[in-house]
DNA sequence: TCGCGATATACCGAATTTGATATGTGGATT
DNA sequence: AATCCACATATCAAATTCGGTATATCGCGA
């Protein structure tokens, strides 16, 4: 399906979902009724769906158009960030270093990395987010990290980037501490198939690797799962029933500290992981001196504890 | 300033970012250089500042050209999310309850709700986000939620929602278990200020409260601040420093289980709460039955709850 | 049955956009 | 100095878009 459509198409849509009536979006939007119409009809049709179901006393979103009605007012919202960011740019804002991480990483050398830098130069302003590493990569190519740590995306042209090994992430599945498996050693697999799972969406890799090693022990995932990405929604549903969360053994050990937790991380027959990370950032980019300084301390914590995260 | 810019627009700009090149990105967008060219001058007098640096070899992205190349890579995901999800809602799959939530009322009200939930009916399709109010009344008028609890923005129109109070989000400040504060009672917010805070970004209601609190005691902020919105990079950053952050009590009652944890949740001399949560709905949206069932439970937790979550 | 309110369609003209080719300009390299 | 490469500008023609007014259609309520 070829969707051409264009920002006013998504204001049309956005204006009449909130308004319920094709002439108040339309005088909102400064058009004449019959060309509101006319603008509906023509991006129904690229659609190939109908967006609203017409009643007598105005229209309301069907499925289709709830799905793009989200997306539309997704659009307007980035186009006014936009706005405001160009103006805001306008004023002059001193640079920060913007990095990124997924999770594991995230603990194991970003937050010991930052820490040093805060140390030596306090007052520097730095932004982290913990995101998939798709996200994070699109968002180094758009230049909105300086660097990230991350898995290499499939496809990624690595001569426009320098990339850096910063270790492997392994799998540990997290339960309450009086959970019932939490006390065994040497778990297989299938005894976790029978609880319920808190895991992560699916285009989460920690996701594809333990389904790949359940469809390898021949057991079938849970039926009974819920899907958050949200570590807190993970721990509250963990904190007082017997579901199991994979994630990233530095998440594990930081939530589940021995003795201390009311968490446990589950002692399994087998080790799973997700693919390796690195320290990646564009070249060709004009890198901020405090996203160079950043970098160092990476480098760093790596010499140091290269064989600790690995 | 008026940025009435095209999707193909922001694609040129991606693609220049991207290839380093304008004769490449026309050839990318099949265009001819001059048309490219043309374009580019367009987006560039409507932002009123260069996107690009000119060089001989070909153009590289200018602090204003980072931004836009990064929203307009936004917009573009997002079309391609758009059209993905129009076309998956034509493989017919079933509708599911979407719900969100600010953090306290996602462990207060959601959890148990989702819980109640899922032990009637285990094999609905739940998902949760944890997001701010204003993301999460935005994604429910776009329909992208079915329902959510949170802040009422401002501005909102009442009559456009069911609205429901859910009760209010008391602030503790959370801090790891050997603190040189954890013990103490009834602290004054200015015995923080000395130290470092990791907290949420400027848009989050708990950030508002505690510099409004703080302003009133004529303390000013620690000028040593890191700034995430990340749960785990938090709860890194506080494990073996003497950082302090904020969070809504919910969320320091999980994490900081008494004699349980590494973290302790300090004893403030004056409460700080942020206002009040609900449950909100979308008028005029059919409501599917699962989100039926969810608001339900979601009653029911505040019939029986309804003291503790004030 | 009639009137109302809301959307849909027909027709028209004006404006804008689009993108080509041809050519100019500037910096780097040989 | 000549050449090359990449971008910028001029010119032109075709296509598309845009959005108005006028009017038709439909469902509901009185």
């Amino acid at each position: 399906m070829q969707m051409n459509l264009k920002l006013d198409q998504m204001r049309l849509i956005a204006a009449i979902a909130e308004h319920g009536q094709l002439q108040i979006a339309a005088s909102v939007l400064k058009l004449s009724q019959p060309a509101a119409s006319r603008m509906l009809a023509e991006i129904e049709r690229a659609i190939g769906s109908p967006l609203f179901d017409r009643h007598p006393k105005g229209m309301e979103l069907t499925a289709m158009g709830q799905v793009f009605a989200r997306h539309a007012h997704a659009m307007i919202v980035g186009m006014r960030d936009l706005t405001r960011e160009v103006e805001g740019l306008r004023d002059g804002r001193a640079g920060s270093v913007r990095a990124g991480a997924v999770t594991g990483p995230a603990l194991g050398l970003m937050v010991p990395a930052i820490r040093r830098l805060k140390a030596l130069a306090p007052d520097v302003q730095v932004s982290v987010d913990v995101a998939p590493s798709a996200a994070l990569v699109r968002g180094l190519m758009a230049g909105e990290y300086d660097l990230v740590i991350a898995r290499l995306p499939e496809g990624i042209r690595r001569s426009e980037f320098t990339i850096q090994l910063a270790g492997a992430e392994k799998i540990r599945f997290l339960v309450r501490r009086d959970h019932p498996l939490a006390g065994r050693t040497r778990l297989p697999l299938t005894a976790l198939a029978q609880h319920d799972w808190i895991i992560q969406d699916r285009s989460a890799p920690i996701r594809h690797a333990v389904e790949d090693a359940l469809a390898r022990t021949g057991a079938p995932p849970s039926s009974n799962v819920i899907v958050t990405s949200s570590l807190l929604m993970m721990m509250a549903f963990l904190s007082d029933s017997d579901a199991v969360a994979p994630m990233s053994e530095e998440v594990g050990a930081l939530i589940a500290q021995p003795g201390m937790s009311g968490f446990a991380m589950l002692d399994m027959a087998e080790d799973l992981s997700v693919p390796p990370c690195y320290i990646i950032e564009a070249k060709g980019r004009s890198r901020s001196a405090t996203a160079t300084r950043l970098k160092q301390q990476l480098l760093a914590e790596l010499a140091q504890n290269g064989a600790a995260f690995r």
